[in-house]
DNA sequence: ATTTGTGCAAATCGTTTGCATCTGA
DNA sequence: TCAGATGCAAACGATTTGCACAAAT
């Protein structure tokens, strides 16, 4: 919960095999000082941006994608409009907001999944996503 | 379960709404004349095409959309990449195998839903997906 | 006659890629 | 040194849209 430091990045980016440049610690910064984020590339750029770093949107899309598959963090597909990246990589659901595009974290013991049917054939389960959408209470 | 004819096809469009058009009652014939299926834009596309039916893809696109809209199919999204139509609007989830990219229904009374969180705040529940990742079994 | 749909091509939007240039180990 | 990263711009693929023409009520 309290801001990793520079230290816990880069030791974080070399456990997962990754160079802890300038730019992938200052990302990894804003993503995981501040307990649980859901972002999108163009958030985390204007963010950086903001942040006076200086960062090319395909380099946020890479990183991005590189704490993905590295186990960092865990893409999560709503609308098919974007790309979240959630930083909450333990097994949990989500809430999904249509009308303002937000996303809200279910953990895990708040819905039961029992009695999930077996994967067909020669396949294995690799995930399971629940996406709760909500609507405006009106109507 | 059986083909419906031409004026079924009619009386639905009609029912939801929609004119029915030459091409939309073309596209709605392959869709529901053979039980559930899941389709993208493309393979309706080129599915019409072979039968002898010359629709533009933006004609499909749209299409497909109004069909949503109305309540005749239902959008899957898997993995961002592309939209899938479901012609089974019941209560049901879905397995996505990720290598091929296949679409497998999952009778609602397969999956215990119990227990889901109450809607946040001045929200209310407008659809629960539910995806379960398959990849192939080695490894 | 009027409204609604269609086709086409161009536009959009998120995301990825190629390549020349930097940078960390 | 030198593999690996970055930036930029161009490429991309799915989907949407603008507009002139055609078809349905």
């Amino acid at each position: 919960m309290t801001a990793p430091d520079e230290r816990k990045l880069t030791d974080m980016l070399r456990d997962v095999g990754l160079r802890p440049t300038r730019q992938r610690l200052a990302l990894a910064g804003l993503l995981f000082a501040h307990g649980d984020r859901h972002v999108t590339a163009e958030e985390l750029h204007r963010e950086a941006a903001e942040t006076g770093l200086s960062v090319s949107l395909a380099t946020v899309y890479n990183t991005l994608n590189q704490f993905s598959d590295a186990g960092l963090l865990r893409q999560v597909i709503t609308d098919g409009a974007r790309t979240f990246y959630d930083t909450n990589t333990r097994d949990h659901y989500h809430f999904y907001a249509e009308e303002d595009g937000r996303l809200i974290d279910i953990p895990a013991d708040q819905i039961d999944l029992g009695r999930l049917p077996p994967p067909p054939d020669g396949a294995r389960l690799a995930g399971v996503d629940v996406i709760i959408r909500l609507r405006k209470a009106g109507a």
